[in-house]
DNA sequence: GGCGAACTATACACTGGTGTATGGACATCA
DNA sequence: TGATGTCCATACACCAGTGTATAGTTCGCC
């Protein structure tokens, strides 16, 4: 008994929730990818000691399986949604490349995130799951969408996997990469002709 | 003293190098990223302590930094190897693309290395500084290819650039995903068919 | 107002990591 | 042979992290 409680007002903060911590473990991840999340550090960002940590969840690991469902949940309901909003190809198209691309948004916690969750998938098998689900969901829609511009399903399938694997891999190589922001609008336009000469008469 | 030295022999083991060094760390950054060289690992796989390690390196930061100085090194060293063996440009454009793409050796450590070299460049500043370099001379290499095929030299660059984009996005989607290799010879099909028809007549 | 559940703090045991100081083994050369 | 330089082992101090056990606080509810 050498410290005093203190506690005399009601309640000065509310009770944590595990989504908190969730919120918590993609801070550190964005910043310093999965095994920047430590128990000890997020519960002292959230002002809170681990005792709270190991209420809310079993373990470490328990925390990050947590936040790779979260985080496929999340990306195939935006997928959905996007459907949902509806437009002509071309414009659901556009839509669907600034999703992963340049979407304000993303332009710097939501990516890192992503990015960081691939290259945890590297060497996690369960997040190596996670994210093929989340992969395979953008390409199928993708090659539904483009099947409106072509006929030949392989190709839209194809054409898709282009279009996301360049989608991908510009932010991978632009990110840390000069004339960046100017390039990936060339680029766009690139691949937008050749899903135009693919899309018309073979 | 309560061990036994037990060294008679004259010379068991040959003398560890700092390059030594730098392979099990290779090793053990394809393994888990850069997160993953600890001193006492690599010590332990190399079945010497970590006495040695402070005799070649000052510390840990030191091991980072020469590891990304002879990856930049290599990098470069095998983009000038390749414009030395010469041929003409398509075959040598085949072959910058396996350089990064497909190439047979590429497929395990050195792939997974250059991620993850990629990965930590993301929070790391030198890092960032030295894969930067390795991205320009690479697309710098590639879009000097390309203008044997274009006149335009921007357009020359934006091809550079959407290949190279294409190429390491391949790798980081297609490690994780399912028809990969079979996807992967078709993506490189459409990509040559653009790189044909923007070199045409405009 | 007393009970139980939800949440958090504290203290402890343990593991694994860095860095440093120091000494020992071995070779080379004067 | 002995001095010096190279390379590694050992021991120490220290810190950061996990997980667990336990106790304390606050709430809602009967």
């Amino acid at each position: 008994m050498s410290r005093i409680p203190a506690r005399n007002k009601p309640l000065e903060k509310e009770p944590l929730s595990r989504d908190a911590w969730l919120d918590a473990a993609a801070a550190a991840i964005a910043e310093g990818g999965f095994d920047n999340v430590r128990v000890l550090t997020l519960a002292s960002r959230l002002a809170v000691t681990r005792g709270s940590f190991y209420w809310h969840f079993e373990d470490h690991e328990d925390l990050l399986v947590s936040f790779l469902d979260r985080w496929r949940d999340r990306r195939l309901r935006e997928l959905s949604d996007l459907r949902l909003s509806g437009g002509d190809t071309e414009a659901e198209m556009r839509r669907i490349f600034r999703l992963v691309l340049s979407e304000p948004a993303w332009n710097t916690r939501q990516l890192r995130v992503e990015l960081a969750v691939r290259d945890f998938a590297r060497r996690d098998r369960y997040a190596a799951k996670i994210v093929e689900e989340v992969d395979r969901a953008r390409i199928d829609h993708c090659a539904s969408l483009l099947e409106n511009v072509t006929t030949d399903k392989q190709q839209a399938r194809d054409l898709a996997l282009l279009l996301y694997v360049t989608t991908v891999g510009g932010r991978v190589v632009l990110t840390s990469f000069r004339e960046g922001e100017a390039a990936i609008d060339r680029i766009e336009n690139l691949i937008a002709d050749i899903v135009a000469k693919k899309g018309g008469p073979t």
